[in-house]
DNA sequence: CTTGACCCTGACATTAGCGTTAGGGTTTAG
DNA sequence: CTAAACCCTAACGCTAATGTCAGGGTCAAG
């Protein structure tokens, strides 16, 4: 696949997709045009970055983590530092989730203050 | 309390508090020469706004989140839009805590495939 | 062979969230 | 009175992640 579909089909923009290749984090092979070509697991790949750079990742942060975006074992050298890397965003990553989840619930107090009749109507 | 003081105990520069001031997430009165005088408890009204920035979240969308930071129950206006508001919030902010303990799974797989020797040793 | 839809590489423009410098009061210690 | 430590308002600078041209190939359809 090319940009444009992978782009259209993940719901980002071309340039979007132009930007994290030339990071590093969309692997696409040249066609002798110049063309990138994906394969089509790219897309849920683009997917799986966006909601990472929607939680506060950054691109470089998201480049680290990488290996973990799928199920590719490879043994990574200096074995150490990456585990503490790992370690590391882990304990962030927790608290992001604490603070997520006070400001769920906070937000849900709220709700139901201002909107006290109906208990669990969906729509 | 000056925003020096604020500053140093929440652990962000001065720049950061006045802007946060400025963008109507701080409250504050000026004195007579000018200076911005806060209570203590902005102290941890500014560390909660640093938890949604560091989560995604924009200045704005705190601006709008803001009643929740704390236990102020004023009856906003327009009850409607404010509950959809916040209904789109908690949305999102679900599909945050999804990505994020997803994330934190491959983590810890990832982190058990490259230090397979000890199982629960912390330090 | 021309038109339209795509793709490419620069490269400049933009927004958010501050950092930093410039120029200028204020207040506390000595 | 003076130096040190703060505070204030501009206002320009910087990084990240894109948007947006500009200028130029490519390729399938007619």
């Amino acid at each position: 696949m090319r940009v444009g579909e992978i782009a259209e089909r993940a719901g980002v923009s071309v340039r979007a997709i132009r930007y994290y290749e030339q990071a590093g984090l969309l692997p696409a092979v040249r066609r002798a045009n110049g063309y990138r070509e994906f394969d089509a697991g790219v897309v849920d790949r683009v997917r799986a970055i966006r909601d990472l750079l929607d939680v506060g990742f950054t691109i470089d942060e998201i480049v680290s983590l990488s290996p973990c975006l799928q199920g590719a074992a490879n043994d990574a050298p200096c074995r150490t530092q990456t585990v503490t890397l790992y370690r590391d965003k882990l304990d962030r990553i927790n608290q992001q989730v604490n603070t997520l989840l006070d400001l769920r619930q906070r937000i849900q107090e709220r709700i139901a203050v201002l909107e006290p009749a109906r208990a669990a109507v969906p729509a």
